[in-house]
DNA sequence: TATGAATGAGTATTCATTCAT
DNA sequence: CATGAATGAATACTCATTCAT
């Protein structure tokens, strides 16, 4: 109780600040194994010893960061689950709140890919589950909605329309922080509305009443 | 530098496949930095050196690997390519045809997950570029063939087209291979069968005619 | 260096005790080069930089506590110099004083096993020749009690007689205290009172007149 | 299989001493837990990784050395169990050979002494209760033939005759190989024969019929 | 051609100690 | 007088790569 947690905190925000975006740059550029923490200090020009003094280990350095991230990823979205208007535009809205946070966040996004398919990372199934199931929570609902007021086309089964929202929003998001993913497919690059508007436009085709 | 890949090519059979698989598992296993040609040595038995013999150096192994593994890549698309059958049924078809091939070959599509959001796989860009080329080039046969002959709904840009199947393709398969990803927000569990005939439905509404 | 000592003398004394409690527990675990300041204010719950306040410096503290326990193994000896009785049992008598002494303070007499042979523990040389002065003028004197009354058999060599009986006592007291280090030798789990008898009985016969 | 205990013993037998030495050295000096790793390849002038490749790990490396001191402390009893003689010349060569034994190998002795009270040496148990087997079955067959032959005085308890000893040789042994243990109690010193002969005398009168 | 011994820089983590607040 | 942040050297251990045999 004594050493650990707090001992970060006292310190002056400013220095916070710095500790936590050079860790996160680390992070995101070699995932969590690979990540070096003598690189961290080194960079800081701080002494390796306090590193462990504010985090215990480096998986509690990891941890603060990404505990923290998993808090922002939600938040876009609970800024529309009050929206007015259409289930079509509510949809489009969120692909681009959603793009509006990964650019402010990009580093954090970068962690968060890395994460989907490396095993290693600590507390994954904790983190990546709370982000799931924070977006199929802010989905359904959605969907609920559409389908109370008949947006959507009879028949269409609840689960799979979530899941397809979300593989779409997903992707989309993909798409827009690694774009070179898509070289050679879709040449053609576009700004994040034109693509949001091209996605909105394809569901509303597929799922629409 | 010289004989290198030769000598490894004069191996028996059997040995060079031993050995290809112990380093694909390693590679599956832990990506490309954390792979550790000591473990893959100590569980085949034969000599460090020999690995570096064969083939030069940790990433001369991995290029190995996964240039094999391309080629295989592409495979299931292009026995598709000459199937008769309407678009969307040939589109159903390539999900399965897909499928069968990560059953079919689980660590290779282990590693190309891994290296799909980490940067430091050797050949990384050229690999997945192949990839995402030999896919491009496929799904924008079978829309160009679509637009021919009117099975899809007219105004549709061809390039958006094409980034949409690939994208439901791509998360199709993800999906079947890390099940886990969708926990919470697909929950009842699907055969790959009925999950593909329900994808090619949703994108017959959105897209068919 | 100023007024180090003084100031822990200055706390309340019940802080005092938790503070030596502690840290003899900390040394009896793992003794003088392994025992760690961290662990032991991590347990108090105190900062660290007042220990090194209290005592100067790990070595401060470890000499400070083994100096009070110096003082307490001379006790029970002291205790029985004057008692009344032939001398055999006396020496029973100090060997059950003493070990009632060790179950007393169990913690200091693990300090004191591993300090046997393990030089590195500060100030080691001047507290091991202390005890053992101070054992060798108590069964000194016994024994020149004894010489004197007739009670040894003639021809005793009186430095060997105090050898013996101090190899006899340690013996009994490590085995007193770590009694797995005669399993398989004397498998008889015996009481103290037992064992102080028949330790007492075997040196009547090869010393008694 | 591969790397770990074999590529130790294809080294040049001159070249395995040097460790040996200088790592037993390094155990005797400063126990396990304090043996530094760093110490021993830095005196050897070799690189570091090559005792892990050798014995795996710090405790391969101690567990190496003594596990070999084992079967060599049982040596020197095994060669006085055929000896002929009464009971008590036996006793007394087996002091003296034991003491030859901690003269020619002083280093094993004193990481034996302290293994004897520290507890976080690998194997301790089992090690230690090795040893402890060994010397209590061979003097046990000693009192056993002693008795047999009325060498001993009746009504002698078997168990508690053998933990005698017991005792007796082990400090003898303590004490002729850190005769500073017994500085102020024993001051003069003496040879091993001499206080061999002496302490042999004692058993004689406190055991003997 | 295969072997496996040698290397040395790299990793995370712990520690006693200092000193400004 | 107490605090706890900062330090930097120390620890065991792993790694890809080289090269003499």
């Amino acid at each position: 109780m004594a050493g650990t947690r707090q001992t970060f905190e006292n310190l002056p925000e400013e220095k916070q600040d710095r500790v936590l975006t050079e860790a996160t740059r680390e992070f995101a550029d070699h995932g969590y194994q690979d990540a070096s923490i003598n690189r961290i200090v080194d960079r800081l020009g701080i002494a390796k010893g306090s590193v462990f003094k504010y985090f215990g280990n480096k998986a509690g350095l990891f941890e603060h960061i990404f505990s923290r991230a998993v808090a922002d990823f939600k938040g876009p979205l609970k800024a529309i689950r009050d929206t007015d208007g259409d289930f079509f535009s509510r949809i489009e809205q969120s692909f681009l709140a959603s793009g509006a946070f990964i650019d402010a966040h990009p580093l954090i996004y970068r962690i968060y890919l890395k994460m989907l398919f490396n095993e290693n990372f600590p507390l994954r199934e904790r983190f990546l589950g709370e982000i799931r199931r924070a977006h199929a929570k802010y989905l359904g609902a959605l969907v609920d909605d559409a389908v109370a007021s008949g947006e959507l086309r009879p028949g269409l089964d609840r689960e799979m329309t979530v899941f397809l929202l979300h593989t779409m929003l997903d992707r989309f998001l993909q798409n827009h922080a690694v774009p070179s993913q898509d070289a050679g497919i879709d040449p053609a690059p576009r700004t994040l509305a034109e693509r949001a508007r091209a996605m909105t436009e394809f569901l509303r085709h597929g799922l629409g009443a």
